[in-house]
DNA sequence: GAACACAAAATTGTATACAATACTGCTTTG
DNA sequence: CAAAGCAGTATTGTATACAATTTTGTGTTC
């Protein structure tokens, strides 16, 4: 996005940086859960020491995207069943309350920012970039939390996001034909409106319907943690 | 409370273990919001090199019990008003919500801890320990919320208190009466009948009454912002 | 041939050394 | 005398070196 060069140019990655780096990989589905974060490889990748490798890791682990073991390594996380459920009623307790006061404190640049996202997002479907395209999706949740005004509801909200994309890329059911576009669209319309109920009720459903286009089955348990005590 | 002879013992401190130390040493409000934290002082009273130090800076920083800011190092957080309100309106959503599930699902034994809970805040309070006292009155609500089973909201709810006890240090005033050992002993009844409204109700307005002891006018803002910008 | 034991390699945890930045106090100058 | 400039000190940021632990591969034994 930013310089379209042959090589990535000399700039000195900061630990935060790389974190971002990671997170968005992490977001666009580009590193699956489970994942190895070796610090030699990081450390080379980003041309820094170990040490920078490892507050960005360390960072990250607090916000459970990654998974730090002692003497272990850090690598991507891979949300239980258990740890899904959790984090979609999280966030049904938190996002309805969320758009209704986005609904309240909605400007019109706001929503020409929403509107923008939504359009990215279709951009990226059109372009077959579903990684991009999930990436986006949260950023709209995340930015109707920070339309609300609620600083610290946001932040929790921002990190609930971050996890979904873990439990989607873990546990997404292909079946489900998934039009959050429409779901996205008629929440701007709602909060254009600045009607506070519906807005409330339209994010409700919406996580409603995510939650269940999951496929939170027992099975998927045991194959899962079999799988995330093999791995590596 | 460990070992009570003369010197501490020579046990290798581990970047949590600082962490918690610290935490509880804010918790209890032995030191103040503001305070300079450096790390070749930290280094030296744990016995550790600075490495491991600024991990458990970084974690507390995480939960916005410290800020650090690049090249002047860290200090513990000192929450603004706007903050303060923010961490109280969060609680208000996400504790009596919690405090019904904890209604649904309290054993006999968490009934018992939290009694005893109650039972070592008293003590603390009767033995002019009021630090302690507020430390434990937060392990209650935090040991409320792991009762309710959610783990990721419990979560949140621990790193709200801990801003709390920032907060309180900053903004109570000593003429607000505080007799929270009703609150809680109350609340503990409705969690033994299984009373969820009643559990619900009794917590949103304990936090009511929490957040408006609270003494959140704007003339404090701008002492502490002042304040806060000379306090190295 | 399978299982155990042990040695070698790789990886993480911690300490230390060096670089960069911010702070302090003095001197100088108007 | 106030204010600005400058040198010295202290503190943080980063890289590297070493220690501890885990993993891997090989050889031995039953």
């Amino acid at each position: 996005m930013t310089r379209s060069t042959v090589s990535t140019p000399p700039k000195p990655a900061t630990s935060d940086s790389i974190a971002q780096a990671l997170s968005l990989a992490i977001h666009e589905h580009k590193i699956a859960p489970g994942t190895k974060l070796g610090e030699d490889d990081l450390s080379e990748i980003y041309g820094v020491s170990r040490t920078v490798v490892r507050a960005a890791l360390q960072s990250l682990s607090h916000i459970k995207l990654v998974d730090i073991r002692r003497n272990k390594g850090a690598s991507v996380a891979s949300p239980s069943i258990i740890e899904a459920h959790e984090v979609f009623e999280a966030r049904e307790l938190l996002e309805p309350r969320t758009a209704r006061s986005a609904a309240l404190r909605a400007t019109a640049a706001d929503i020409a920012l929403l509107e923008r996202h939504i359009n990215d997002e279709h951009k990226a479907l059109d372009a077959a970039d579903p990684g991009r395209a999930l990436y986006l999706s949260g950023l709209f949740h995340t930015e109707i939390a920070r339309i609300a005004g609620q600083a610290t509801i946001a932040g929790f909200i921002e990190t609930l996001i971050a996890r979904s994309s873990l439990i989607i890329a873990l546990y997404w059911r292909r079946e489900s034909a998934l039009c959050e576009k429409h779901a996205h669209h008629a929440l701007v319309g709602a909060l254009a409106d600045h009607n506070e109920q519906q807005a409330e009720e339209l994010m409700r459903s919406h996580l409603v319907d995510l939650h269940s286009a999951l496929d939170l089955r027992e099975r998927h348990g045991r194959t899962l943690s079999l799988k995330d005590a093999l791995s590596q």
